[in-house]
DNA sequence: TCTCCGATGTATCGGCCCGATACATCGCAA
DNA sequence: TTGCGATGTATCGGGCCGATACATCGGAGA
């Protein structure tokens, strides 16, 4: 999960850890507040040994970062390779795609993601919170009687939510198929900033 | 968190793995989905070792668990450390107590917790999603034209899912202060259905 | 009666992610 | 010049997960 969000930021600029983990947290601030540096120094590590980016300190590569020089910097740079594994992990959609954190991820980065891909996302993720929410209602017809009215209430809320969730995705999914822009009233083209469409490896 | 959940089951019914596990869905099926073995039995050893909690298998216990007798089945039970490590367990309260399980964990047995504590986390949860909502206004007019329309899309959900969080705190908090039950409209007493008040640890 | 098969039930393993912690450097102010 | 907070990199132990492997039991069908 966390691959698929630096991969996808490093497409955009290189940056070392610290930049890496602000933008992360703007980016991803729905899904958790910030990345911990337990988590991110050595999913960084697992990339470079991967292929999919490069490391270079201030002193020891060629290439001079754009930011201001300081000793002990380490500058993360997604490879040829790196942005493949980025296309391919956009496309691809499993179990765990539809969970909070990972389908948090996946639509944070559908912008490059082309649209059939987002609908797939989209009815996954509607499907799994339409089964909590039945599961939920469940509990709350059958087992009412075993639970203290903390509990119910508890199992109300996350119902409520679950319901409201799925609302908010089938209006996305309403948009998606009639061409829409996420709560834009019908763009003229493609309303994202820079790079329509899927990433094509150019460097 | 686990281990605070696990403990309050024990403390109504002896149980083995699978009815646990099985129990803990329906009592914390906002929070998790259901909870896995990978998790379940490495905690269980875990409580084992703390001498919070004691296994007896069917062959070699003196005392007969009231279940079906099967080969294989191991029941575990709470012992009297546990129930005080229960109740201290309970009435603490850290940062990690306002994170959505941990909270979510809290919440669900605050029918054995004492006013004072409810009150004490509900006002750190509220205050901690608080400050999850501040941040998203923040990227929201700040950060909103470096970020494509799905990414605004997505922390605008957040936010209206931290908003109905608050006004939902906010409810529960002036119910207890007022005596009120949960969404109930005043009781005569207390409606929690066995175990009034804080527990005791009587044996 | 025997055999297979799905439900029940216990348990381990590798791996992701977290919080706590430890450093080292830089700019600045007392 | 001394110290201190912000910046920045990195490790460690531990919780929790999904995948996987077994072993047993009750019943359906040959």
């Amino acid at each position: 999960m966390l691959e698929l969000a630096i991969l996808g930021l490093l497409q955009e600029a290189p940056m070392h850890g610290y930049e890496l983990r602000k933008e992360l947290a703007t980016k991803l601030g729905t899904i958790r507040a910030a990345i911990s540096y337990g988590t991110l120094y050595p999913t960084l590590k697992r990339l470079q040994t991967a292929g999919w980016i490069t490391a270079a300190g201030n002193a020891d590569a060629d290439v001079v970062p754009p930011l201001t020089s300081k000793r002990g910097r380490v500058v993360y740079k997604i490879t040829a390779e790196g942005k493949e594994r980025f296309a391919a992990l956009l496309a691809q959609a499993g179990p765990e795609t539809y969970d909070d954190a990972g389908f948090g991820v996946h639509f944070a980065f559908f912008a490059r993601t082309d649209r059939a891909t987002r609908l797939r996302i989209l009815e996954g993720r509607r499907r799994r919170v339409e089964e909590r929410r039945e599961g939920l209602r469940d509990v709350l017809s059958r087992a009412s009687d075993r639970l203290d009215a903390y509990t119910l209430e508890l199992q109300r809320h996350g119902l409520d939510a679950c319901e409201r969730e799925v609302r908010w995705l089938e209006e996305l999914i309403t948009n998606e198929r009639s061409g829409r822009s996420p709560s834009g009233p019908v763009p003229p083209e493609e309303s994202v900033p820079a790079d329509p469409g899927p990433p094509e490896d150019r460097h």
